[in-house]
DNA sequence: TTGAAAGCGCTAACAC
DNA sequence: GTGTTAGCGCTTTCAA
């Protein structure tokens, strides 16, 4: 950079005739400082015409605001393969400039290294935290939300020793997931696969499998783990946790899966093997992700919607942090399945209602 | 955040018993200072103790780095569609902390303002910037290049009057689609329609639409208007435009989409007129996202390397922000054809190849 | 109404 | 080898 880009308010000051003083009561709109209309004027004006913006470690150092979100992706890989997640970034980094925040996207590759992110707080690099899909190994939050650090966590998460002091955007998963396996029995089903969503190290993974296990014992279905694979979010686990499934008969009539993204795997697996959707394979998946409505045929699934909740996660954090405590420390967004073609319920005719 | 988290050097100083300077050298392994065996690691131990990580604005505002790279994703809305870009950001991500920098995510919502991001550069929030996708339009990245300010663009472009200033890692768009045209071309088809990228403000879109265009008329085919719908990077628009593309005969025999996303909407609704793939049209995309190889059939694609794009995109810019001027300002990477079944070039036993 | 001066926490040149 | 000191650019109290 150029020093001529280098416009501190000392230029501007000297450009307006008046005192750095001056310049930071105009540009900050101190309300106790009186300031002649002329001389506003005249500071704003050698403001823009030198391209003058604050530099924001100084104004940080001395304000101890850092005006910056971060924004903790628990899984690396996640990231790169699954469709939910970008509405969520969209959605986050939206309504942070709407607040006047920045988003400091940090994704977190190794589990066993413990101060990931709390080196960011630590080194005040931000002024709060949005966790998406906690790891239940994670060690370092239940700390951070002990000393009040401001952090809003996104998708469900019960500590019962930290209950009111965890903030959070959350769905029913447990609901939410039962509710999409009984969508199932209620067709008819009576081998329903699971193919989870992660690895077991994740709350919503937890969730989801134990809501599809509740829903098969409250009918009286047997739970049979030789029905449930684990998958890692993305297609590429779906399709070969299908593979898995289908190696013998009988083969399962039903399938939930743990996201859209591996329901779309799995979607591929099934077509490949000769069998029909929904025909010989109910399929049922979690999230909605904007292709959802695409696939062939059109997937039936439960609806979280991303948008909202990054929306609701970005306030949440923003009242926090100018210490406004939110009336429940929770929100609870419905997921409502949305019924299209991929489980069978609907007819023909109806299949690609969009 | 209580005060005993805001552990300062001084702190750490006296319970070292030793002075801020030492720990600062201590810590920074500043190489002139020769500090004995025993007080470093009693500074060490000290640092560790209370948890010690340097206030970043303090350390930023006398350093004049910030350790902080800018990703700018030139329209918002392109964030939460197209599955291309989660893997470019987590290679981006990943990378980045290899060099010891944080990803500031900036999305821009409004052409018309021009101070997006401008304002990270001027406010000195970033030591760099990476572009992903530029826009036709856009007036303030010129000025920064022209500036030296560190800028990365990924994705192709040329600007004659910047060419040496300009730093990239592209692939070569106009040859690439124009392949995937001729591809389709040789397996006999003369009716081929596109659906742009976006809308005609991205140079990627303009320049993938040319070289559609180029291979056509290369081969002695008139390139024909009504054959060509604009997409907006998501499925929902590649499926609307295909619909249109077949609201009258004769048909289009084969789609050369602007991207995968759009690929798999378009394939919704060639699917839903009850038309196979690629029996009666054979479908290419665009990107190679990691769901292409599941679609049904699996989808034959240009493959753009997002995850090496964004490795060497950061790594480009972490030389510029240190002053290393790289060899060549523009790393071109090979966009290879993936030929899977949704062009109809392979046989129905290889169709699977994933 | 405006200006002088202190200090946020850190680094680094310069003494000791 | 280690400590003293002067800023980095800004906000903000206090005085004029």
């Amino acid at each position: 950079m150029t020093p001529k880009s280098r416009v501190t308010s000392h230029q501007v000051a000297k450009r307006a005739g008046v005192s750095r003083t001056t310049v930071s009561f105009v540009l900050n709109n101190v309300p106790g400082a009186n300031i002649s209309e002329e001389t506003r004027a005249r500071v704003l004006q050698a403001a823009a015409e030198l391209g003058y913006v604050p530099n924001a470690a100084a104004r940080s150092l001395v304000s101890g605001q850092t005006l910056t979100l971060g924004l903790v992706v628990s899984h690396a890989e996640h990231l790169k393969v699954d469709a939910y997640i970008p509405q969520l970034l969209y959605s986050l980094s939206h309504t942070s400039h709407r607040h006047g925040y920045r988003v400091l996207l940090e994704t977190v590759e190794d589990v066993s290294r413990a101060d990931v992110y709390l080196e960011l707080v630590r080194g005040q690099r931000i002024d709060g935290l949005i966790v998406l899909n906690l790891r239940s190994d994670d060690k370092q939050l239940p700390e951070l939300i002990r000393r009040n650090f401001p952090v809003v966590l996104i998708g469900f998460r019960r500590w019962a020793e930290l209950e009111e002091k965890v903030y959070a955007v959350e769905t029913d998963d447990l609901e939410a997931s039962s509710r999409a396996t009984q969508h199932l029995i209620g067709l008819g089903h009576t081998r329903i696969a699971h193919i989870t969503f992660s690895p077991d190290n994740y709350f919503a993974t937890q969730t989801r499998h134990q809501g599809y296990r509740l829903a098969l014992e409250a009918a009286g279905l047997e739970y049979n783990p030789k029905l449930v694979r684990f998958g890692n979010y993305s297609a590429a686990s779906g399709y070969e946790a299908m593979q898995k499934l289908l190696q013998r008969k009988p083969y399962p009539t039903a399938l939930f899966a743990g996201n859209d993204t591996i329901a779309l795997g799995a979607m591929a697996a099934i077509h490949e093997k000769g069998l029909r959707i929904p025909q010989d394979i109910a399929v049922v998946g979690y999230d909605d992700i904007p292709t959802a409505p695409y696939l062939i045929p059109p997937l039936t699934t439960i609806q979280i919607p991303a948008v909202e909740q990054g929306r609701l996660a970005v306030e949440m954090l923003s009242g926090l942090i100018r210490g406004v405590v939110p009336e429940r420390p929770q929100i609870r967004l419905p997921a409502p399945l949305i019924v299209r073609a991929s489980c069978g319920a609907k007819q023909k005719a109806k299949a690609y209602q969009r």
